[in-house]
DNA sequence: CTCCAAATGTTACTTTATAACACTTAATCT
DNA sequence: AGATTAAGTGTTATAAAGTAACATTTGGAG
């Protein structure tokens, strides 16, 4: 494991440099970066799956021994969520970092419901084609949410 | 406007022969149907646009005149989404009737942010190009949750 | 170092959804 | 038509998800 001394004490070298990451991007899109975004942000990768923002707030309660408030998570959620790098699984109430934060924003997620992993389809063409179908029919579209449940590979393969 | 004595009354006749169908297709599902379901599914085809189960709950109890509660609402709304017949609008907790209820269950759903109005997309092939990127992901995919929000045509004309 | 818009802390509340259990009824079978 | 019974409803209470409002604090630009 790496030695790094240029932000706070984190065993995962990705998350580190996520941080780092988050704190340009938000910075650039004139936000502001923040404890409490770190912490949030910092516990969504390491969870790596879907969670809800009360279990988010428990999580971050307990590692950061402080008393966090609902208000806060969810105004942090928000603020991520503005700078691309979390996304809302809707039909789930929960909330995940994204896997690759520099690009694209129009997300295709696969949620095991047996696991609750999840997972990402890039298909630029799927995007593309949707908005083209939309325009067809004059809607103008700003926003895609695609989700697809079912079961992962992993989970199938076990049975 | 026609007479119909065949169901309850109606104003409307596809409102008419839509509870007709339901109760075919709930009956055919080994469903039974009920007064409270003919009730919230009636109210969601006048409405013709997602409404939450609590503004539901207010017009089925104004409508009827009765102190519906919401765990019987939501009781309905579940019934008549495994029917197939409404779907829930997972991005705006709401729930909508679906177009035609008889044929093809994965909607593509365009929600218009400016007037709340609602259409679909009819596209087999992003739906069949969607289970097919799933599985080569090894994801069995069960259910298919697509919102595209933005502004449809009508408000993006009026600007 | 100052300043102040942006963010947080805190309290209270609203909206969305479900659990549990007694009671009622739709549809099937005689 | 009447009995039967699983499916559905009524009711109470509560959990889960999310927001409003306002006083206080702070990140970061100048």
């Amino acid at each position: 494991m790496t030695d790094h001394t240029h932000h706070e004490a984190c065993t995962n070298c990705t998350h580190t440099h996520s941080l780092g990451v988050a704190q340009d991007i938000a910075r650039k899109s004139g936000h502001r970066w923040s404890e409490t975004r770190t912490q949030v942000y910092h516990t969504l990768l390491m969870v790596d799956k879907p969670v809800t923002a009360y279990e988010l707030l428990d999580m971050v309660a307990e590692k950061y021994e402080r008393d966090v408030k609902p208000a806060s998570v969810y105004r942090s959620l928000d603020a991520l969520i503005d700078l691309g790098i979390i996304a809302k699984i809707e039909s789930a109430n929960a909330f995940v970092a994204c896997q690759n934060p520099e690009c694209e924003h129009q997300h295709i997620f696969l949620v095991c419901d047996h696991c609750g992993q999840i997972d990402e389809i890039s298909d630029h063409g799927i995007n593309r084609q949707l908005l083209k179908q939309a325009a067809e029919q004059g809607f103008v579209a700003r926003k895609q949410i695609l989700e697809l449940h079912g079961e992962c590979k992993a989970c199938h393969i076990e049975g």
